[in-house]
DNA sequence: TAGATTGTTAATCGATTAACAATC
DNA sequence: TAGATTGTTAATCGATTAACAATC
């Protein structure tokens, strides 16, 4: 994959939408896509583009442009999309059966491997193909089979003691939609903050800001 | 609320969480609070908070620092906490529902005044306080509530239509959970975008990349 | 008053854009 | 070959950090 040494989040942030671009461009049957089509069509400039993508190698070629097909894979193979991490799901009230049933994680790098939740009226059902399991085995299940990730869908109180054990039991990284903020407790973790109540209030803002114009 | 000609997203992106912060201190019954603490509870600097607040008003005082509950205030202002602004729904599958049940809308800015989908077996159904009509009913019902904004948890397929029904019948804002990219064809529109799979895969990124090292 | 901390200006750092030689 | 477009270096722009006078 080489010279990416330490690329910055900006860049990181814009791998997803190129790969989500070039797959619907591949769909529709392009071949070719210039970095100056690329940039019009997704309101960026080429540049841009160009600098982006020097950061994990040559992906072009002069006169030509970038193949789709290539870049596409490219891109999945930069951002993991080619192995599966295992990955459990704690919490299972709305916001984690929402998650479990509509994300598609196998599309997006990740496989779930265990669903926990501690309401009794949870445990034993079946949800987006895994068990509902209580949170007393996660300790057993993260033994045998060692998940890497696990969302979050905890509310901040339940996230100090659950994230302590899943840092135990060998959890690296976190998709977290809870208030917790686990880089404070753990900053060697890896974690990417879902915080659904600041994107609303930003949306909030921009609108008493267009009123205010 | 003064200077606040285009602040840039990046202040705007860090609003929310001093809010949030500001909130859980007056909780805890702290009375003041300098941009030195803040910044070390928060992992920033305090140049960079006391730049942030700048951009809105000085609302410190030398020598003291900042009321944590009249800063909270200011800030819940400039956010647009302080009135609700009518919101609909529109798409109650999985995603919308758990967004319906989950997100405290009435902290965050908003009120839900219709609640719009398109399958029978949901159509009648109550969600959070609303009943799920067809989107039949979208201007007959934007005609008598005036929602500012929308909440869109619909598949891409069906947004192009629905955002140009929602535009005309006179929606501002979006909140928008689709891929569909509201801003190339209305640019006026405000618009919050929330790709959950993008972030998801910046999970996978990170993780990659951590792997890497 | 003296100490603390703000508001604000200046310096630095990083990200985006522009330019262009290399080359397909 | 000539035209097109990349990869990459240089210039610009914007955001963060540092410094400090103003002042509570």
């Amino acid at each position: 994959m080489a010279k990416n040494e330490s690329v910055s989040m900006s860049v990181i942030r814009r791998l997803p939408r190129y790969y989500r671009f070039l797959y619907d461009e591949m769909q529709n049957g392009a071949v070719r896509i210039s970095s100056r089509e690329l940039a019009e069509r997704m309101g960026l400039t080429a540049s841009q583009i160009r600098q982006d993508l020097n950061c994990f190698g040559e992906f072009g070629q002069q006169g030509y442009g970038y193949s789709v097909q290539t870049l596409y894979k490219k891109i999945g193979e930069i951002l993991g999309m080619d192995e599966l991490t295992p990955a459990v799901l704690v919490g299972a009230g709305n916001l984690g059966r929402a998650v479990a049933q509509h994300m598609p994680f196998e599309t997006r790098g990740f496989r779930i491997v265990g669903v926990f939740d501690d309401a009794p009226q949870l445990i034993g059902q079946s949800l987006a193909g895994n068990t509902v399991r209580s949170t007393d085995e996660l300790e057993a299940l993260c033994a045998e089979r060692h998940p890497v990730a696990a969302v979050l869908c905890i509310p901040k109180e339940s996230a100090p003691a659950l994230v302590a054990r899943l840092v135990d039991a060998g959890v690296k990284a976190f998709w977290n939609f809870s208030h917790f903020d686990i880089l404070r407790v753990y900053p060697q973790a890896v974690v990417e903050n879902v915080h659904l109540g600041d994107s609303l209030m930003a949306l909030s803002y921009q609108i008493a800001a267009s009123e205010n114009e």
